[in-house]
DNA sequence: TGTACATCAGTGAACGCGCGTTCACTGATGTAC
DNA sequence: TGTACATCAGTGAACGCGCGTTCACTGATGTAC
């Protein structure tokens, strides 16, 4: 907070790894008080850095950004993967499960991710990760129901978890399905609502 | 633009309906380049008045905003109250259908309505209007489908809907289902989405 | 019809603030020989 | 083992900016009598 120390003798000259440590205050900022109150000087301040330092690591404001959508991404996609491979059965609902619980966990990155304006969405980490993302959205699709056209299925089973998290984030569900964004179990009713429109 | 020129001589002193004037101001900034890049003075600016009038109408940048998010709910739920009483059969489609509808013509309002760090969403005119689009949304789910418990169906059309929208405003939906926010028709998608799933 | 007065709407100068970015610099590290 | 030097990481002062908000004011309007 302080910026009257900027540096405790006991800290060494070089931090170590400054580059996480801007990432880990950007993330905590922004779940915490959102991407708008964002301030590079105060990243630099929580590091306990001079507020030039970022821009060593990441160019610009936006930079950083770009930093966080690409990592975001790049979760996401693991995350995907990982549900794919261990589902026993319906990898379409084990998919979009872990959709909803990477965005409940990560709900930094993805309120990132999903607002373009704040980052480059050109960059080539962020569309590579993307795109590594989109494969497992779509792919799950077709193994949901091959008679029916996979291809809006899978839209439509990404739009479900996609509101449901973007809805349960910004703590506008209503009543017992959670009153604040973090009560309840986001996952639980994903799969409820799941079994409730595709059956 | 020019500030230099605050109030050219033809025009009165009182604005007569500056109120509205800034309103619209803030809708077209909203939609065109975020919320986040709204001020206040660029408002006046605008609708060619001084940068201290605002504050009559509204009394600082968080009462503009409630009253954005006051008139969407409004606007909302006069629209999926409207798309109820027309729908000659399947009215769960019908208000999941003007919902995208909403959203996508007035996607400034819609922007910020689900954005509650944005205004004061406890203040009353706001919590009325979610009230009623709130009725319309759960209370359609209910006609839909009689026998499945109608809560969660009703939670999932509108997470469907909501999904829908938020990724068709960002412009993240891939491809064919449109390359830009504005391209293709998101009413059509939904009804397609909507057929996908909830058969 | 005319006058006094309250009320409302908009002005414009001033305030203090925090921000992103730049830049010449210095401290620290590691590599070549 | 020691020295020279390149490279990298962080410093801190300075810049210019646009912002929200406040406030005493003035112009305009309408109402009471």
């Amino acid at each position: 907070m302080s910026s009257a120390t900027p540096r405790p003798p006991d800290r060494p000259y070089h931090h170590g790894n400054l580059r996480r440590a801007l990432l880990d205050a950007a993330l905590d900022v922004i779940a915490r008080r959102g991407a708008a109150a964002l301030s590079l000087r105060e990243l630099a301040a929580a590091a306990g850095v001079s507020h030039g330092a970022p821009a060593h690591h990441f160019r610009d404001k936006a930079g950083l950004m770009t930093a966080v959508a690409a990592e975001g991404f790049d979760l996401l996609a693991g995350r995907l993967e990982a549900a794919r491979e261990d589902a026993d059965g319906d990898a379409f609902l084990a998919v979009g499960l872990a959709y909803v619980a990477f965005a409940t966990e990560h709900a930094a990155h993805f309120q990132v991710m999903y607002d373009p304006s704040l980052y480059r969405p050109d960059d080539p980490a962020v569309t590579a990760g993307r795109e590594r993302a989109g494969a497992q959205l779509y792919g799950a699709a077709g193994e949901h129901a091959p008679r029916a056209p996979s291809r809006e299925t899978g839209l439509a089973g990404w739009c479900l978890m996609h509101g449901l998290a973007t809805l349960w984030l910004s703590g506008n569900l209503p009543g017992p399905a959670g009153p604040g964004p973090n009560d309840g179990d986001a996952v639980a009713l994903a799969r409820r609502l799941a079994l409730a429109a595709f059956r």
